[in-house]
DNA sequence: GCAGATGAAGAAACCGGTTTCAGATACCAC
DNA sequence: GTGGTATCTGAAACCGGTTTCTTCATCTGC
């Protein structure tokens, strides 16, 4: 395939019979050229089809315009989310985004990372994930770095996070407020910060009601559907006595849904249920979802144009959005 | 931020006492190396932490080693599950993705791939999309060009998709064989060649039974779990006899699904319920959702190896995939 | 012991842009 | 008409690699 063919600088100063500099200028528009000649060399890239290399130029200009996003679980709805809104919000900005997938294994993440240093990316885009501290603040020396989805000490003006332990806390208070005390925890991944901040807020809530944590009703599982089915079946041959659930994110509470109707109990009349996300087909769950509304959207933009200003040296401000309680239908007042 | 820190290879040639050249020989073990030298140079990498400048690479040799991937919508199942199978087929084969989101629409995608060939990427992936087939043509002149979910005449060993028309018969048999004759087919976007190919299948499988069609049985709508629920209140509302449903995806079941429970039909006993996508929720909802499965991960995957084999000239074979139906609850018997 | 072949490694050209530097031209005031 | 300044433009250096060309040393066979 003849990627010879591509045209160059040097074709379209020759066609437009003027220097490379001078098609360069016209290219950057940072420099003052005659209007004839700036219409030649615009008239030369439109008759010979010219698209500037961009390894070129980022080798010769020392940027690339391009931003390094490390996701994880591409293909999981709250990751996706972020992407979107990374994407959202970089649209327009001049700088593209090159995705890499961490997989929550901190040994893929630090590979990654390398080859969008090796690609000499202008910013660094981290969403969630495990890479160790010290690391990150390397980082941060060679590259401007923010951090979304993940809370870092000493890092509070490059890292968008949401308050865990409140979103936490709040899902269990809508329980309580309807009367609930007996509610079940379903837990994320044991080590995953969200699942220990959330767990926090569900903690402080029923102490501050007054109700006694009872660890039979913690299942510690992971954020599959799956995990919400054995959940439910644990909980139940183990015979516990529970009229709540809060449930790790929106598909375990689904799993959840579907194990609790196969032992005949009814969502919300028998058991009231709380997912954590929002995502997409929560809506139109039957019935539809109470849960906790992540802004995942909206963080990915304030992420993305953080990082534009970052790597401007404007002045910025990274506000911590909150998780909403949506309310819909999953959730009764205990009779 | 200091961008100049990053050490070069001529820092590493200086620190191991050897040329430029040498270095560049060891980096692609493509020529013989004397060993002192070869562990001397390897040593220095090491000791002064170095990464490749790709940008400069991809300028000398002509090859970026990455690889564009224009997809769709990002944050909706189908399409994140093709990137996620991208992302699958590319690990370890050198080529990293580069992705860039088209939206389902004309203009976007061609400046998407505009951007990508300013990048110089060895070869493109078109997951969907619009483009017209024209603009594909020249585009294969000048990159190695595999298209992914949508079928292109004339690039038969350069598309991989799905057979939609036989898809959209299986799944309207199946009702068939279940004794269904009223069956309402929920559209997606009009235009949209998935929708129209279905479409085609339905029609088939009803004519193949004797069953009349009756365009009142068919609703206009889009892929949205709105449009579900718009569609069943339509049918409804209008005193429109059916027994069962095939939705353009599993999303619009969803809503399908909320709007019949909000009319008292319960499902499967009273409608009979087809998805298409068979996205990660199906299998948990309630009744689990009866589903055409399309392959998208081994799509993904297999289109990113085909790419790649492409691109070195190797021979490789696209087979066509088959959407598969998984059975679920949510069909039964017409009593 | 010497011509010729072989192999390793350095020098230099090159990829396609940006940017510095210097020269040419036009403009201005005196 | 002249010196000074502002404006535009071309030449050339440079970014960090790859690759060709060349040189030099070593090996081989007769």
């Amino acid at each position: 395939m003849q990627q010879k063919g591509e045209t160059t600088i040097q074709d379209i100063a020759d066609h437009a019979q003027v220097s490379k500099s001078t098609v360069s200028r016209v290219l950057n528009k940072n420099t003052a050229v005659n209007e004839d000649k700036r219409t030649a060399v615009l008239a030369a890239m439109k008759t010979l089809g010219f698209e500037p290399n961009l390894a070129a130029r980022s080798l010769a200009g020392g940027r690339s315009m391009t931003l390094g996003v490390l996701t994880q679980n591409i293909g999981s709805p709250f990751y996706d989310a972020l992407a979107q809104g990374v994407i959202h919000g970089l649209a327009g900005s001049g700088y593209s985004p090159i995705f890499v997938d961490g997989q929550w294994q901190q040994s893929t993440e630090i590979e990654s990372i390398r080859t969008l240093i090796g690609r000499r990316v202008d910013g660094l885009l981290l969403i969630g994930g495990d890479v160790p501290v010290e690391q990150l603040n390397q980082l941060r020396e060679r590259l401007p770095t923010i951090v979304v989805a993940r809370e870092v000490v000493g890092w509070e003006n490059q890292c968008i996070h949401v308050d865990n332990v409140q979103a936490g806390y709040e899902a269990t208070k809508h329980l309580i407020d309807f009367g609930h005390q007996r509610i079940a925890l379903l837990r994320g991944i044991k080590e995953h910060p969200d699942a220990i901040q959330r767990f926090e807020g569900y903690a402080k809530a029923l102490s501050e009601a007054g109700i006694e944590f009872d660890t039979d009703l913690i299942y510690q599982g992971d954020f599959s559907g799956q995990s919400g089915v054995m959940a439910v079946n644990s909980l139940i041959s183990r015979g516990i006595y529970f009229t709540a659930i809060f449930a790790a994110n929106d598909m375990v509470a689904f799993g959840a849904r579907l194990a609790l109707s196969r032992h005949g109990m009814r969502v919300p009349e028998d058991i009231s249920l709380v997912g954590f996300d929002d995502q997409a087909e929560s809506a139109f769950a039957t019935p539809p979802l109470t849960t906790m509304k992540q802004p995942a959207v909206e963080m990915g933009t304030a992420a993305a144009n953080a990082l534009v200003k970052l790597i401007h040296d404007e002045h910025y401000e990274l506000a911590s959005l909150p998780v909403e309680l949506q309310r819909r239908e999953s959730v009764a007042r205990l009779r």
